[in-house]
DNA sequence: TAGGCCATCTGGTCCT
DNA sequence: AGGACCAGATGGCCTA
């Protein structure tokens, strides 16, 4: 994969004062929009039963109110980046120079979390002994899960196997 | 230069 | 009604 040594990013959040004052005549932001904007309407419109709508057309209240919006998506996006962040921390054998990517860290994350449900399953002979307990079938709660979401004829010893090679893959694209 | 990845904007829909 | 969530669109940055 590649190095995201990406520098000071291209977009800055519009400041607190484009939320009070009309836009800058040569806002670069909202220009930018308002450009692409313009673009989208201009190629036919994609789903008829959406009403065209002009960009900032609405009141000073709804631009007002768009700009407000825009800033809680920047905020739940970085929120998720953040949770990224954390999950590519915990997988182990992170490429420390060349992050992973989210498509990468899901991947890895997902077959981690098979890797290691297979070894539990195996240490454990499939029985949990928290699912001994009175009440609890004979079959361990987890068992089934893997069970269910990996199917009979996915063998549980291979996942680990499969896991390295991932991580392997990964590195030598790097 | 093409392609991958990403941040951001935007409008629609769902939820509280 | 307003916020959260989602998906599509767009453009910037980076590497091969």
């Amino acid at each position: 994969m590649k190095a995201k040594s990406k520098g000071a990013k291209r977009r800055h959040a519009i400041p607190e004062d484009a939320l009070r004052q009309e836009p800058a005549p040569g806002g670069e932001e909202l220009g930018k929009c308002l450009r692409r904007k313009e673009k989208r309407n201009n190629e036919g419109q994609k789903s008829p039963s959406r009403p065209a709508k002009l960009p900032w057309g609405g009141s000073k209240d709804r631009r007002l109110r768009r700009l407000e919006s825009n800033e809680r998506e920047r905020q739940r996006m970085h929120k998720l980046n953040a949770a990224f962040q954390a999950l590519r921390e915990v997988i182990p054998h992170v490429r420390a120079e060349n992050k992973l990517s989210k498509i990468e860290t899901l991947t890895l994350a997902k077959n981690y979390i098979k890797s290691l449900t297979s070894t539990i399953l195996r240490m454990s002979n499939g029985h949990i002994p928290a699912a001994e307990a009175p009440g609890a079938g004979s079959r361990s709660k987890l068992y089934e899960h893997y069970q269910q979401h990996c199917g009979e004829d996915d063998d549980p010893a291979g996942q680990l196997q499969k896991y390295s090679t991932q991580i392997h893959s990964f590195r030598q694209g790097s």
